[in-house]
DNA sequence: AACCATATTAGAACAATTCTAATTCCTACT
DNA sequence: AGTAGGAATTAGAATTGTTCTAATATGGTT
């Protein structure tokens, strides 16, 4: 009883990767597990310090980004490089390219943007759209 | 000849929208226009130095907000709050609901996801697709 | 020309995150 | 079981992007 299912899950995602099972890292794992929302890490910080009052904000991130890198979480908001500016007015998604840094539009049809809309539950209002890609462009140059 | 094309209707934009047309916006506008990337504040602080070199950073970013409210510039990366993390895995997007703050979770069919995949040029690889909606949720509550 | 709201400025403040260096903890090996 | 050694945790400082503050300057209207 004292490893219960989810434990052992993370404890074989962890080893399998090659990482350690430590009881922060199951600590912040059932933190999230807790309340289905979209916590931030500092809200998980909260949480978890009101069973392991030691633990710092600090292992809380390192944590985080060990699960995320494990597959067992997924972070939402991966973004936080500085908000960028762009001149190209009509609607169009964006790609960021992770070996250079650099971020290139692609255009989005308008029939399939409506598309997306459509996915909202009725009575949701989008006053935006926002589509990114993220990953490497091809070798080809321009 | 001291009045181009450009400035004259950004001065428009502007006084349509009962700001003020300076010198400043005009700078920082056209240092958007120059080059067709993505730059960031810091970036643009930087081109924008060179011919005006005591203007601050604090009114690039004022002048930045002007230019997002007129709808002359867009900006790529509003989201400015901390990341997020959440254990829904499967693939899925985000609205976030702007009265509230809170995130919901929206499914998307993973056809759809497929044909915006396919909007990528050749060679274009993505490791990861995020599709975030913002804007107001219905009254309804559950 | 003077007024007054609006903009700009420099620098401090802030918030989220990452880094650093010291300590502690797992795990594998005897 | 005991111990070496690398990995993880910790507290706090540092960093980064952005916003706030309070003083000054500016632009457009009367």
């Amino acid at each position: 009883m004292s490893t219960p299912l989810e434990s052992t899950s993370l404890t074989k995602r962890l080893t399998d990767s090659g990482l350690r099972p430590t009881p922060q890292r199951e600590v912040v794992f059932k933190a999230i597990l807790q309340k289905r929302n979209h916590p931030t890490a500092d809200e998980i910080f909260a949480r978890v310090k009101a069973q392991m009052p030691t633990i710092s904000l600090a292992t809380v991130y390192n944590c985080l980004e060990t699960l995320v890198q494990c597959g067992l979480v997924r972070q939402v908001n991966i973004e936080r490089a500085p908000t960028r500016y762009c001149p190209n007015l009509h609607e169009h998604a964006h790609f960021h390219d992770e070996t250079t840094g650099e971020i290139h539009d692609i255009d989005v049809p308008a029939e399939l943007l409506a598309k997306l809309r459509a996915l909202l539950p009725p009575g949701y209002d989008a006053s935006s759209v926002e589509l990114s890609f993220r990953g490497k462009a091809g070798p080809e140059t321009n």
